[in-house]
DNA sequence: CTGAAAGCGCTAACAC
DNA sequence: GTGTTAGCGCTTTCAG
């Protein structure tokens, strides 16, 4: 018969006929100071009384939490629901719920989201938000270094490329080699055969593609090619910003051998383009993106792009959050694939 | 110069000079009953402070969280993902943090995840994942009931098939009409001359799927083509099952006109798989999800499927939970596309 | 309108 | 080993 209201550590340690210090031992405390009778008596009280620990109290009490509250810009984005995982997994094994809060992208609500996790006092916060570049506002600056000195492990996703923002005091970057390798991509392509180029450069205000572009370039430029300033063409980060871009590159009459678009998604919106305008992707004009997005495996023609192992970063980000001394750097892997063979 | 270690409200009522009740009603409490001055005060004074009120202290003073659990079977899904958004949306407009655990799609493991929830006291939760038939075992049922007893408000996904789990006391159900969209499905297929089908029936045990499936059988019953039992092929509830199951078919010799695939990323495999064996997916046969995922919208042929309403399931489903009276039902629509054109 | 004081459910010294 | 007793940070009667 399920009781009414809560079950609270008293209810049991009366049940089992001890205190409520011993009750509270027997369940959490740090074990062997009881004795196996008492011990086996709380326990089974607190199975009859289905009595769960109220972690809010147990929070209040210890000082500490067992949350780590994770932003992300979008989780519907496969992008972040794959960072997710990861993250929601490591967090797990730690013991910690996570809590999620998307920003949206947008600037002015991460200072309101961060707010909102300063109350929550988590044990370690994960950053995973494209952040603006010219440096993330000051507020939202003020909030991390709040987040910092409330005590918890914050941990952020960066690029190759943001020197400055890593500096934000106590807070473990895991910088991810995106200008790399968009690098290791051109160069790849370029020793694939293909010599005229063209890049979806997404919003160029986000670190993550303005890395990419830039890694792109140097990328090029390392194999003696120089890409024309208007080859790179901006759009929205997402797979109707890809399909835009493009678009307009073919409307402008100039079609590149292959063109870059710095996500797998504004790749595949790109690919969309091509088709509609009649042209052949892949064969008229390759395309690759970036990400290695497991939901896009199966588009035609196959993408060649950079492969993230993104749950790992997901996971690895929440280890860092947590003070473990693991890599602080991870690479992507050039996949070449269909859309590119020429 | 930020503060040491944690600002509490005793820190800013004294700085306003005021007591902690004032400070209290001043940053939180039901408003009209503190003099303007006074109010002023405590608000420069937790500004200069930087203060955040620790919603865990607030949660057990006030006996109420302000915290929604949400439990799903893969964040990394975009079905989940997409339902996640949603939630994650509606459950910020209402003030609530949300807090998200995967279960794997392990049974057992929900068992615990349950448990964890339960300690957290959440205001109400949704439970968005792929019952098993044949209902929740024991334990996941007392789990629910202990979350119901607990206070919250719980919010389920189920088919418009599970007329007995629904009967859980207590739960808002916000039913998903699978069998009813797979059967208007069936029904427009049949219309657009298709005559010999199978079903990629993914994982039989999974009452989504299941109900899916029968509804599939029950529409193609009402045209007057009855489906052999050899034509439902049961695999993993996913892109490789669906593949799997697509390719065993192909092996089997027996190729139907039209398949329809449980799932759209199950359908992306069956297209996967009849390419392989040198078919063209769409002509030679047709393949049909059910989802309309937004990420699959560029796959080529583009998939015939039953478009459901993701994002504004995850919202109802925390409104419901939230014991708000909105539908508790929700359709899918039938949408004809270049997979299944003849 | 404001303050003093009693909790909320639990943990952590500090005795016995 | 186990019980007592302060708190943890905040809300909320209950008197002023």
């Amino acid at each position: 018969m399920p009781e009414r209201g809560t079950v609270t550590l008293a209810d049991v340690a009366e049940l089992a006929g001890v205190s409520l210090a011993t009750a509270s031992r027997a369940l959490n405390g740090s074990a062997r100071k009881v004795r196996p009778e008492s011990l086996e008596r709380v326990h089974s009280a607190a199975q009859e009384l289905r009595y769960t620990a109220n972690v809010q109290a147990q929070a209040v009490a210890r000082g500490t939490t067992t949350t780590l509250a994770l932003v992300v810009g979008d989780i519907a984005d496969p992008y972040f629901a794959a960072i997710a995982a990861g993250a929601i997994r490591a967090a797990d094994d730690a013991g910690l719920v996570v809590t999620i809060t998307s920003t949206g992208g947008d600037a002015a609500r991460e200072e309101s989201v961060l707010a909102v996790i300063a109350g929550l006092r988590p044990r370690a916060v994960v950053l995973a938000v494209s952040r603006h570049l010219g440096g993330s506002s000051e507020a939202s600056r003020n909030g991390v270094a709040a987040l910092v000195a409330g005590g918890a492990g914050v941990a952020a996703l960066m690029s190759d490329v943001d020197g400055i923002a890593a500096g934000t005091p106590g807070v473990h970057g895991l910088v991810i080699r995106n200008l790399g390798g968009a690098a290791a991509l051109a160069g790849a392509l370029v020793e694939q055969g293909h010599d005229s180029f063209a890049v979806l450069a997404g919003d160029p205000d986000l670190v993550t593609a303005h890395a990419r572009v830039e890694g792109f370039v140097a990328g090029l430029a390392a194999h003696g090619i120089r890409l024309p300033d208007a080859a790179i063409v901006p759009s929205a980060f997402s797979r109707d910003g890809g399909y835009a871009a493009m678009s307009r590159l073919l409307d402008a009459g100039s079609v590149p051998r292959c063109v870059f678009a710095v996500t797998d998604l504004m790749a595949v919106g790109a690919v969309a383009a091509i088709r509609d305008r009649g042209l052949v992707p892949g064969v008229d004009v390759g395309v690759a993106g970036f990400d290695d997005v497991q939901m896009l495996a199966d588009v035609v023609p196959a993408l060649s792009t950079v492969r993230l192992p993104l749950e790992e970063i997901g996971a690895l980000a929440v280890r860092r959050a947590l003070g473990e001394d693991v890599t602080g750097v991870v690479d992507g892997e050039v996949v070449l694939r269909a859309s590119t063979a020429r």
